[in-house]
DNA sequence: CAACTGTATGGCTACCCAGTAATACAATAA
DNA sequence: TTATTGTATTACTGGGTAGCCATACAGTTG
């Protein structure tokens, strides 16, 4: 499928922008990748990627407005899931992209690359 | 390969959220639709997307930066083409995405989902 | 050289949003 | 009831940037 036939409309250039906005946060990506796919609650959230609890909340809030997540409450607790599990699509799609690009451009990178092999750093610093 | 196992560092986290945000104006994905798998110069972009010059530059700049765009110079003028053909493939998983969660959510919304003319898969590729 | 055209850039304003701190709200426990 | 815990919300501040206007720069033409 092609997108050049598509017709483009102000508000649906508008959806397509603001679901990419909610992944332009880097506090948000790592709350996604923490939730993973498991369920945790926003004190698991606020302890696992030591951010305010004030903040997390409100991400948590963009995500659910934007459907990525979805909220489950028991008692006190609030239990957030992803709920677009595409978001995991697009992650990857990005990360495997970036480490093409920055392998190919700067070698300065190779800690990115390293990022799934865990090798330490070799020369950068 | 599964997103849950990698090693975040906060420097990655901020490419790849950087990566998200150059797709998350309007603007430039009307400049990038714009462009589809062709080359145009920055006056045929303005021309086609109604857009001022100095805002059709800066945010062609903005592409070149990131890589998502390629610029070739002749004469006077500066043609630019997408380099980076993942983003359709990005744009076309959250277009899709977009059409199922908002035909399920408003029915006000039927128009957007045409724009696809596809029934999108629940489990995805 | 000067004039003209296409593109890039700098200044500016307005707006959005991330982060923080304080507080309000909700649900359970004493 | 009050106290306590988990979560959401409010008000505020600072940084980033979209948009516009004017202008600088580059390349061509005369």
């Amino acid at each position: 499928m092609d997108t050049s036939d598509r017709v483009l409309t102000p508000e649906a250039l508008e959806l397509v922008a603001a679901r990419f906005r909610v992944l332009s946060e880097p506090s948000r990506l790592r709350i996604l990748h923490t939730l993973g796919r498991s369920e945790m609650s926003v004190g698991d959230l606020v302890t696992a990627t030591n951010a305010s609890q004030a903040n997390t909340s409100k991400h948590l809030g963009m995500l659910l407005d934007a459907g990525v997540v979805a909220r489950r409450k028991e008692g006190l607790n609030a239990f957030y899931r992803v709920a677009d599990e595409s978001i995991f699509e697009l992650c990857e799609l990005v990360c495997s992209r970036l480490a093409e690009q920055l392998s190919a451009r700067h070698g300065a990178v190779s800690r990115f690359a390293n990022l799934s092999a865990g090798e330490p750093t070799s020369g950068s610093k």
